[in-house]
Parts: structure tokens; sequence; C-alpha cells
DNA sequence: TAAACATATAAACATATTTTTATATATTAA
DNA sequence: TTAATATATAAAAATATGTTTATATGTTTA
């Protein structure tokens, strides 16, 4: 099941590869958290250390740094050791983006 | 937890309410997974009936009824009564906007 | 109206994910 | 070097999600 059927000529969107799709959905998946939406709103503030997230939200430190894992493999954010301290902060600009677009859908519902 | 602490002044991104982080992070849920991106992907090329999705990925028929109404719950896809099928279509411009943002971020990679 | 077709819903099962508790590692300060 | 601090990892429990099988609903055609 490599292309999704025989003319994939879409409007603007071309169909992407296997490992593409598998990716995305991937990407989406670790955006489909609401703890980790709200330590990325928390990062393009500030960066922050582990303990001043842990500080914000109320769940766990294990539960934030597993959170911090999950969002470093997918390159959403970057860590930088500073002292006994690792700092986060955002990866790159395709986070906000997305968040944006994302934003106006759900608060603006569907304009069509 | 309403606001994520005092000074919410990032750089273009507005901190979101309790409301929206949640439907945010539920609209990324559901793009989480590859046979719904799959299925966008197809209804990119064409409106399609239930059963010509059934026929375009392996999985059951009540399998992709299940995932069309998530996506239907979710104003990602709207559907039209045609005789006894059900076609499916894209709803709005937002999910190709952020499909196309987020192929960016899993192609790319980081640069920065 | 009965049979066939297209889709939706329900229940059950399997698998994934999130969270906590407990523990390990690493760095700094005493 | 020992104690304290900051973070990470492991294991276990709780919860959520996706898939199938079985069944129901609704529409068309014979």
């Amino acid at each position: 099941m490599d292309t999704i059927e025989g003319n994939c000529v879409g409007p603007q969107v071309e169909n992407p590869e296997e490992t593409t799709l598998l990716d995305l959905s991937e990407l989406f998946k670790v955006l489909g958290d609401s703890t980790r939406i709200r330590i990325l709103y928390a990062l393009f503030e500030n960066p922050r250390s582990v303990w001043q997230l842990v500080e914000i939200f109320s769940i766990s430190q294990p539960a934030v740094s597993h959170h911090l894992k999950i969002l470093r493999t997918a390159k959403l954010i970057k860590s930088e050791k500073r002292g006994r301290q690792v700092i986060y902060s955002l990866a790159d600009h395709h986070v906000s983006e997305i968040l944006d677009i994302a934003v106006e859908h759900v608060t603006e519902g569907v304009e069509q």
C-alpha cells in the first residue's frame, strides 16, 4: 500500500510516501496530548528546566520527563545541559505554525 | 490552571484558553493515526464512499466507519448521503495547511 | 414486500499510552 | 567524599484506543 490509488493529483497536496505518512501520524500522535501541548506553550514563553515545568503543571517529575523525551524525539524541542539542570526550549518554527493553524481550526470552526 | 504562568507574552503565539487547549490536543489526537491520515489523503483526491475507502485500505468496513466518524466529529471531513451511499469529503482548508507544514517538518528535518 | 446492498453501532478483544512509585545516574556543594 | 539536588529510567497499574465479529438500521431494486 504505497500510493493510495492510481490518480494521485490532489488540488495542492501531494500524496506522501508510506514512510512520510507514518512519520506524519507519529508527529500528530506526539501533539495529541494536552500536557505536551501545555509544555510547548510554556516553552514558547521561555526555555525552562524540568523542575520549572513540574511546578507549572500538576503531574509528577517522571511524567514531565517522559513527555519531554517524546517531544525531543519528535524534534519539537531541544535540550541543553546547564549545570545539573537541563533546559528545554523549542526546536524550530514549524511547531508554532502548526499550532497556529490548528488553533484557527478549533476556534473559528469550519467556515465554507 | 487557566494560564500557564504570569507573563504570557510569547514571540508570536498567544497562550490559548483551557478549552482551546483541550480541543487542540483532541484535534491532533484525531490526526495521530496513520489510517486516518491515509483517509484524508484519499479524500484530497476525490470524495469517496465508505466502501471505496474500505477497498483502498485493508481494514474492515466498521473500522473505516469508526475512523470516518472520528474525523467528522473533529470537523475535518463532511458527509453527504447519496442514495444508499454516504459520500465523504474534506471539510475545510485547514486540514491541508496543517498537513503541508507537518510534512515539511517530518521530511526536511529541523533546520536552524 | 422481500432480498440485497451500504453504512452504522455494539460488544469484545488486543494493543498502546499515560501516570505513578521506586530507583538509578549525574552534578554540585558542604 | 558525602549529602543534596536535578533529571532520567524501569516497572507496574490504570486508562484509552483501534480492530474485529456480530448485528442493526436504512435505502433501493426486484
